[in-house]
DNA sequence: CTGAATCCTAAAGGATACTG
DNA sequence: CAGTATCCTTTAGGATTCAG
């Protein structure tokens, strides 16, 4: 997992992903938050995307917390703590962390007294969507609870 | 919240043969097309699908693994160590082991001399392949090797 | 109260060497 | 060829404490 030198703030490059994001605009964005690409380093010679998704997503509670994201829309911490069920308040607080760096998770300081704060899914973020939801579904037809 | 259960050791695991949990009465496993349920344990009080199936495949290399599998069909060792690319022979054989006792590798000998063994997907392993393919869609879509 | 920071342990991951 | 064995570093994760 050795992440030696992430490029740390992505460089702009080219911005043409040809993505165009029609959510609906309940959250402004900012003008500077364009959808790019995430370079991501990946072990080995040859470039793999799921190597790479998977240092991305591949840890015990991200898919957990994006879907929690993805089903309640921006949460706050301990309400994000309460949906995630399970999680500490130190994990939950690095898994954010590494989102935010990854440019999945955004966080927003909605108050200041009291102090509070909102955790919501970037374009990258949401378009998650289709990989958590197919965990999802193969969770609910191949896995069943302990009796 | 506690892990009564360590990572690894799930709690129909066991090391001998013969012994299928039994899913009682209403899934029948019809031996063409076996499809029963692994139980998985859930931290938490409500069981999640996607937190499940991050326990089963959100390590670093489980997808990779798979998706290699998937593209190769059964294949030896080295053969699979070549093509995951970066990874070392311990982590690829604990990787497996844990996949196996999760039923979704399986091992095979297929020679004693010389000494040849093969790895490829149980049907478990195989119904995987919508979720590893959306990563590496949403791979290909959003990430970027570096430049 | 909410949101973290600190400390600690267990587990994962990795480099290398070695064996049947 | 198909792994173990050993040693080591890094990370995950949990309990507790703390600041606002």
């Amino acid at each position: 997992m050795s992440d030696p030198s992430p490029p740390g703030d992505p460089p702009d490059s080219d911005d043409g992903d040809g993505n165009d994001h029609d959510v609906d605009s309940a959250d402004a964005v900012d003008p500077d938050d364009a959808v790019e690409r995430l370079e991501v380093w990946c072990a080995g010679e040859d470039w793999c995307p799921v190597t790479t998704t998977a240092t991305l997503i591949g840890k015990k509670w991200h898919p957990v917390i994006i879907h929690r994201l993805l089903e309640h829309g921006p949460s706050g911490f301990n309400e994000l703590q309460d949906a995630v069920d399970g999680i500490s308040s130190k994990v939950l607080s690095d898994s954010l962390e590494d989102l935010q760096e990854n440019r999945l998770v955004e966080r927003e300081i909605i108050s200041e007294k009291p102090f509070r704060v909102q955790y919501s899914l970037t374009d990258h973020g949401r378009s998650l969507e289709p990989v958590i939801y197919s965990m999802r579904d193969w969770g609910v037809q191949h896995l069943a609870p302990p009796n």
